[in-house]
DNA sequence: ATATAAGATTAAGATATATCTATATTTCAT
DNA sequence: ATGAAATATAGATATATCTTAATCTTATAT
């Protein structure tokens, strides 16, 4: 990979971050692999809008799935977004998905995850 | 600053940096401050391209400038810029515009190449 | 085996943003 | 005044985003 590529990928990582529902969505899957009904009753968000964010983050490599019964489950596969958003949370102690993810790290893992 | 400000400002600064061509300006600004002119002749791009790109910087106070004579020298005033970019040129070496900088460092500020 | 429900994805359409090209307009030094 | 540098504007094109509705997959109850 040229220096060019490298810069475009770069670029598109942190385009395809800058959203804050897909910023929401990978913090909180970094903290906790997740399934989508979790992620949009968390955040409160349509399951459609959330499913469409996370096909974004599947299409660029940000995110992987697997089929869990009827549920999917998510999770953050890209080392730059790691990186990135471990380096946000390090230095500013930014969480936007805490309050969400307190919510839900109860729910019944069987029904969801 | 609330939590969800927060989220929403950080995702603001990724998505203005989620553009190649933003990318390229602010590193090529976080190596050396730099005139519009050696930036759109380094980087291969229309004057009008870099302005408007440094306008979106600007107003989103990711750069500063100040006028110096006839030319305008920009920098990058956004810590969350610099840590990011930082942190990517730390772990991958990452160097969009080293090329450029280098066939333009040493031009004089009134040549401008 | 079929029907139903829950979770997830996809498609379509409306609206809003971004981007680039080309063309002014402004600012400053001489 | 003139020229060089910088900025601003306008129109065209392309992307993104959200809402609604339809479709698909799997598990379960009958």
């Amino acid at each position: 990979m040229d220096k060019d590529q490298m810069c475009h990928r770069v670029a598109e990582v942190l385009k395809v971050l800058g959203h804050p529902v897909r910023l929401q969505i990978v913090q909180t899957l970094l903290t906790k692999e997740s399934c989508v009904k979790n992620l949009w009753s968390c955040l409160e968000l349509s399951q459609a809008t959330v499913s469409q964010h996370l096909s974004v983050l599947k299409g660029k490599g940000i995110v992987e799935s697997a089929r869990e019964g009827v549920a999917m489950r998510y999770w953050v596969s890209d080392d730059v977004s790691k990186l990135l958003i471990g380096t946000l949370m390090d230095h500013f102690g930014m969480d936007c998905s805490d309050a969400a993810a307190a919510s839900c790290r109860e729910s019944k893992p069987d029904a969801a995850v």
